[in-house]
DNA sequence: AAATTACATTTAAGTAATTTAAATAAATAG
DNA sequence: CTATTTATTTAAATTACTTAAATGTAATTT
């Protein structure tokens, strides 16, 4: 298949990708719901993207929004309201006390990764149909993409022209 | 790589990419203003989609929404304001009156290509790192990905979606 | 040690995208 | 001809995100 055709097939995926991304499933409120968490805001990408962050350890609200790709404003809502539902907390520095360290509540990182389990399940499911260097490629090829999009943005002035 | 590992490490990728994604570049507003076409409001990823969708000819609303992954309405707002800038044009449909077919304006269509050269170019950056195996695989990955996430959103409560 | 500067986080305000529900209009079925 | 279904649009509301300003703490300078 052509390099310019691979291109265009890309560029019509992604925000398809990103969209359904976009909107977690009712399911995963459920597994929440019958643990006694209300739900009934709905859960983002971007809430998502900190539990999965958590699972590596408790990060500060800085180290967070870098890891999700927000400005920490937007990092310190996404706590707000995973701290509201009982599934984070925040915790003092002590050794920085303008520091705030986000980790789960205790007992929640295995209800957390549970919720997260239907995602897991449809990405292993595309997977399963893919070889391993298939998925290898697939990994380095997303990489390849976070990095040029993200790199690409601030970057506007060497023309000068606008 | 373990699978697991594989399936964490594009569970947190994906939406930083659809993040950066969501912010179309300046660059790509200048080439549209140099042809004297106001571009005061941002290019939003959906607009580039129906622009996408639409070199593949003629769509109606319906089509272009199911194209684009959202709703009729939001459709229909994506191309009000494609068409307010010049680029697309409501025609109607002479064998079905409720019917809106959405097209390039004469000679639109050559120029909207070359304002998502931009983003061509990025993913061809990134593509021209990979093998052709793997950017085969990149792309079989992608809808293998869309094709798990977007079959799976109404599936909760039984069928009945829509 | 006091004052200044730098930094991490939060609060506040505003913007843009997208959804559901309701309205309109045309086609099709009975 | 009337009733129902389908395609699109209008309207209202929700949500996530950003920048700018405020707060409290640390580090640095004098």
């Amino acid at each position: 298949m052509d390099r310019e055709r691979l291109i265009d097939e890309i560029l019509m995926l992604l925000p398809v990708l990103a969209r359904g991304l976009g909107r977690p499933d009712p399911s995963e409120a459920g597994k929440l719901a019958r643990r006694g968490i209300p739900v009934d805001p709905t859960l983002s990408p971007g809430h998502v993207q900190v539990l999965i962050a958590l699972g590596r350890g408790p990060h500060s609200i800085g180290r967070l929004a870098e890891a999700v790709g927000v400005s920490p404003p937007a990092a310190s809502q996404l706590v707000d309201r995973l701290a509201e539902h009982g599934m984070v907390e925040r915790r003092p520095d002590p050794t920085d006390r303008r520091v705030v360290q986000v980790d789960y509540v205790p007992g929640m990182q295995d209800i957390a990764r549970r919720m997260m389990e239907g995602r897991s399940r449809k990405l292993r499911e595309a997977l399963g149909r893919m070889t391993d260097d298939e998925a290898r490629a697939l990994l380095k090829g997303l990489k390849l993409l976070v990095e040029s999009f993200e790199g690409a943005h601030g970057e506007e002035k060497h023309g000068s022209h606008r």
